[in-house]
DNA sequence: CCTACCGATCGGTAGG
DNA sequence: CCTACCGATCGGTAGG
């Protein structure tokens, strides 16, 4: 009713992962190509599978036979399409990040071409709910919930994706700080910020009185100043107290 | 360095739970009486060992097996002191809950008699992030990753517990909010805080430059208005826009 | 708390 | 994608 589909991610049968597959060229006949980065019509099925189950019931309590028989193959066949259960994780949460990417550039380009930094937080706030919120959109909570099960190498190439998608969170938050309109250096606001947002995960209810740009605009009134009031220099903390290396989140 | 011993929560050697074991009163002869909710140092250890793994790689990927060897007993030696794998995460969330309520209400004891609202949130929240981020405290990160491995029933009572906990906090933002101090209905502000509180499990680095002190610090300067700005009435969204059924945290 | 063990499950594979 | 299967692991127990 509430949720715009725009917003899912997972089933977009085209992806734009280009790997170098099928050196020899010989496409499209016979059977399709093992170990290539492919969208089958079954694949993306098990990887909206997984990740509603690895939400639900978190990865490890969650069995390749489960996914198969949820999408009536036989056991053994989802390492046809993946070559362990943790690259479906890692699937997963990549195209969830891959698509995340996009739908935040997208509603940034709806924004008025000089839209304040107020304006362009809350774009970023209320796009942010609908990915996090979306019923029919798993990976967030599965990425801030499944790290753990990814392996080293694989968690930085998400952490990397993290890190562009928070890029413009981070410039809007600087310029605010600029500007006197938040209560705490712009670092601890944004990590302030995102975690309250992924707590939402915990109590929103979307068949509730709260409607998603409502939540926004309670955000939007919490972190940032209301123009009128006297701006402030932060006294504590300079303005680099975190350690940009455990940044998660 | 920085974290103070008097939040180390699992390694109180006596509990307040005084369950009607040993009916018949013939206690203290021979082994300890298995299934009574008692204390050995065995026990103990067994308690911070689970929640330190637990914590680390998660329930389902802990084995009894990890915890028995960390401990240097035979790997089915933990079921002479719990019953079942599950009942070792509930005890480590229970009895941490426990001390989390004592140790709060300690906190709230060092206030001055007529302390302010205002005084009393900022010692609520600098004792959570003490709670929260001491290393040698394990127990919440278990609580509020691991969930779902409880029973439905252990879960009810974990979150009685946590309501308890939550109720001093109900109070002190119900007033806050009367006085014009809040920038968001208190329901909304208060599942904000603590989302930005238990995010800092994500980033917060106990080597890096941040004390707990400023930490808090900014929270209260993010979430309650300095007096003399002008107070103000929220416009959207009623005083229960939440179902609070759902409210998890 | 140890010894010795069971039953079940699970990720993954060979070969078609 | 199916059939048929393996090897390993794991929670838990009987009896002392």
């Amino acid at each position: 009713m509430k949720s715009s589909s725009r917003f899912s991610l997972q089933d977009s049968s085209e992806t734009l992962d280009v790997t170098p597959s099928d050196p020899a060229g010989k496409r499209g006949r016979g059977r399709p190509r093992k170990k290539a980065g492919e969208s089958s019509a079954r694949r993306n099925e098990l990887l909206q599978i997984a990740a509603r189950s690895f939400r639900l019931k978190g990865f490890d309590a969650t069995t390749t036979r489960d996914i198969a028989s949820e999408s009536g193959i036989q056991s053994g066949s989802p390492f046809y399409h993946f070559k362990t259960k943790n690259e479906l994780l890692f699937t997963v949460v990549k195209e969830g990040m891959e698509s995340a990417l996009q739908s935040q550039e997208l509603a940034l380009s709806h924004l008025p071409a000089q839209a304040s930094a107020q304006q362009t937080l809350s774009a970023l706030v209320l796009h942010h709910l609908h990915l996090l919120l979306d019923p029919g959109n798993d990976f967030v909570a599965v990425m801030l919930t499944e790290q753990r099960s990814l392996l080293a190498e694989q968690r930085r190439t998400i952490k990397r994706m993290l890190e562009r998608y928070q890029q413009i969170w981070r410039e809007v938050l600087d310029k605010l700080e600029q500007q006197g309109m938040l209560h705490a250096p712009a670092s601890v606001t944004r990590l302030a910020l995102f975690g309250s947002l992924h707590g939402c995960l915990g109590w929103y209810d979307n068949q509730g009185q709260l409607s998603l740009s409502e939540l926004a605009a309670h955000y939007m009134n919490i972190f940032v100043r209301r123009p009128g009031a006297a701006p402030r220099r932060h006294p504590i903390g300079a303005s680099a107290p975190l350690c940009p290396e455990n940044d998660n989140t």
